[in-house]
DNA sequence: CCTACCGATCGGTAGG
DNA sequence: CCTACCGATCGGTAGG
């Protein structure tokens, strides 16, 4: 995506064997998630890629590089499915576009999906507090797809689909605050589908967690 | 609670007027939770004191005891609510106690509650890594709360009270995820009743966000 | 509560 | 002359 992570294929033989941008950004991510962006040195990560702390910086040319990919990564990812789902303005209620509830249901989904899918990067996203220019840049970006999201339950609401005696902003923070819960026990590695996942949480949220009494279901 | 803790009435010119341990570990939670904990140094809160750095020693013994007094207060808290709600063995179902469809409720309730009224030192719980002794031993005791929790889900599942369709693990964590979200936004200063916050939580979380089919309602 | 420091380790870079 | 690294160490700053 960016120039800095493009390898050329007429060149094989840069770096050792296995060993490129992404493979140190994987394990970097990896380490910053166990321990914490800051509680990592280069050098643990140096230790855990086998080689040493220099070489790391053939690869890349900053820890805060690493950071910011990983960022990138998610923030993309997002703001993505804020755009697909419509959350934007364009695709306004009663337009071309599905009513705001479905809409809702959507981002919730595909949201879940890309927590699963982008697990480490979104993991890394929804801990950053600022510290550098970087994070303070990934924080704004991160509140405009809140903001948006936010919008979008404000939608629902005025719909009528949504209950009206919570406040959106309220709903919003707590639905959202439910999902992005999932990088706290989720770990890649195809044990759970994400696809199923994304229904349970749809599920669970729209419809809550006592025994239905006999209404609508989903179209799982 | 703890012997570093207690000040002596017979030297009242112990320490800046002001400024004791108690308002240490407030700045230092403060600092911990804008910055992170591993990005602040005991420089950083020095300043933000408006002594030096070496004062701070004056006052508490290192930056991990910081770390530990705050950690202790979170979860000595959360403990209670665990204990006082009975999801722990003694009050099993069907015996003196509610069914575990009511105390899952109150768990809920006290747990929104405690986040709102020690935000900032359940912020920290949170976000701990296990970096350190204490913070792994921090992780035990999260890690046993969490237990209880769930076998609190599994038992209200058992009692037919809540919805079958989905895993009662899967439901306990995205639960309690919601609840813990809270820390991400609630700021302490009044702007909203934690017994009304918890109110609209237990809402969200058992009859879900969609329009209500003119079902029961809590008892609000 | 400060000045004056310590052993250690940080992220990053030198020459080869 | 290059790529891909290594051993050693830079100037600063951490917690104490």
């Amino acid at each position: 995506m960016s120039a800095a992570a493009r390898t050329e294929p007429s060149t094989p033989r840069r770096g050792r064997p296995g060993y490129d941008q992404t493979a140190v950004l994987r394990a970097a991510v990896d380490l910053f998630n166990r321990q914490g962006y800051e509680a990592t040195s280069m050098g643990d990560l140096a230790r855990e890629l086998g080689f040493t702390k220099s070489a790391i910086y053939h690869h890349v040319p900053s820890k805060e590089h690493l950071l910011r990919l990983a960022l990138d990564e998610s923030l993309d990812e997002l703001e993505a499915v804020v755009a697909e789902t419509g959350a934007d303005p364009p695709a306004a209620e009663g337009e071309g576009g599905c009513p705001a509830y479905d809409r809702l249901r959507s981002v919730v989904r595909r949201s879940v999906e890309v927590l699963v899918e982008h697990q480490p990067a979104v993991t890394l996203l929804l801990r950053v507090r600022g510290n550098s220019p970087a994070e303070l840049r990934a924080l704004e970006r991160r509140r405009a797809i809140d903001t948006r999201l936010a919008e979008l339950v404000r939608a629902s609401a005025d719909e009528g689909s949504l209950r009206e005696d919570l406040p959106p902003t309220l709903v919003s923070r707590l639905l959202f605050g439910m999902v992005n819960s999932l990088v706290e026990w989720h770990r890649p590695g195809g044990e759970v589908d994400a696809t199923q996942l994304a229904e349970a949480v749809v599920a669970l949220a729209f419809e809550g967690l006592r025994t239905m009494p006999a209404s609508t279901r989903s179209q799982g």
